[in-house]
DNA sequence: GTCTATAGCATGATAGAC
DNA sequence: GTCTATCATGCTATAGAC
């Protein structure tokens, strides 16, 4: 039956994508992802082939809230509305799949060695048109004329950061684990950082 | 003779940075790094017993940059000044030891496995102090009220994002390695970012 | 102190019974 | 399609010659 197929691959990518989050590629075990799937090993590789594999296959399940996340610069052409509406979308990613983004990390530091090239041509793209967008609010003096690729970069690490730097987050502010509220301080703070940072004018009508 | 155990040693804690910072702790082999190194891998283990005990002192030797980079809220009390002198400092060390913050991130992001409970609480009394200090300023009303935490996550993110995720913004700027120009305007955009975006007074005299 | 040669082990992968 | 039992590889670590 293809339903077992289909739920029992669902089973082993989702506990692939935690344990590759927290150990990486070369430390997992895939005995243990099996386990953690409440499977034999060699079902993995029967679904998988290869851990190698499988490591794609998570990288390509993970990458698609990644990619969502950009829809704002997409949707709108304020400013205000869309910086805020993208900090927002990062944030809550980092949140919602604290894993896919921590793999996501991992895989560009090292180089992307595992990166298929379609995604990375999705993200060039996506990058592409949000500085352009970028620049065309700075050439109608909507906002300071600052490097869009640079505010590119501190928007996706400082929204990142609540993800792939747990760890010393929740030591810092000594919380076990963030809760609702504080990703929303999180999130207003970086926004207003971001946006009076960079001279935005606040009040627009959104979508004019 | 001494000299050459110090130069050893050296050496192989050097390869080791460049390695662990590239593949990671577990992808990494040792005979890899005696090759870098340019020695025997028997060396490797005789200068430091384990493949652990390496990385540990890579750690050690890695962090000292890392921690250094704080004192100019040691140093000062105007936030201006203070403010802009750190985003310099830590964006100086991704530059300069981009292989440090990388190790130190992929440990972080790991839970800190095996990061020595003495740095930890160095890291931990630096973060004390300067959110104290940022405290301090709001409470004079020499800037906005942010969460002074928040705004260290936002300040350590995005300055080491210029090491960590070093393959990335090459692929975005079109660059292989950014010259000292582009260090330069990513640190004086992000300082203009940071100030404005929490109202920091510009002008004060510094140290007063 | 240095290095070669090898032991021992962990783990990715598979053959083959069910 | 599922799973056990096993192989094969590649790596850490060390013994022992120089």
């Amino acid at each position: 039956m293809a339903k077992i197929r289909e739920r029992n691959r669902e089973l082993i990518i989702q506990a692939a994508s935690e344990i590759f989050a927290a150990q990486g590629f070369a430390a997992t075990k895939t005995v243990d992802i099996a386990e953690q799937a409440g499977l034999p090993k060699a079902n993995v590789y029967y679904y998988f082939k290869s851990k190698k594999n499988l490591y794609r296959s998570v990288i390509e399940s993970v990458i698609e809230p990644l990619l969502q996340a950009a829809t704002p610069f997409y949707q709108d052409d304020d400013p205000a509305t869309v910086l805020e509406q993208y900090i927002r979308a990062k944030i809550r990613v980092s949140q919602q799949h604290p894993s896919a983004s921590k793999v996501f990390a991992s895989e560009i530091m090292h180089g992307a060695p595992h990166l298929p090239d379609d995604i990375a041509a999705q993200m060039m793209e996506q990058t592409r048109v949000s500085s352009h967008k970028i620049q065309s609010w700075i050439d109608r003096g909507l906002m300071d004329p600052v490097d869009p690729h640079h505010l590119l970069f501190t928007i996706w690490a400082s929204t990142q950061t609540y993800a792939d730097f747990d760890w010393q987050i929740s030591r810092v502010t000594g919380k076990d684990k963030m809760t609702q509220r504080d990703y929303d301080i999180a999130a207003d703070q970086l926004t207003r950082l971001i946006l009076k940072g960079c001279g935005v004018q606040a009040i627009q009508m959104s979508g004019a």
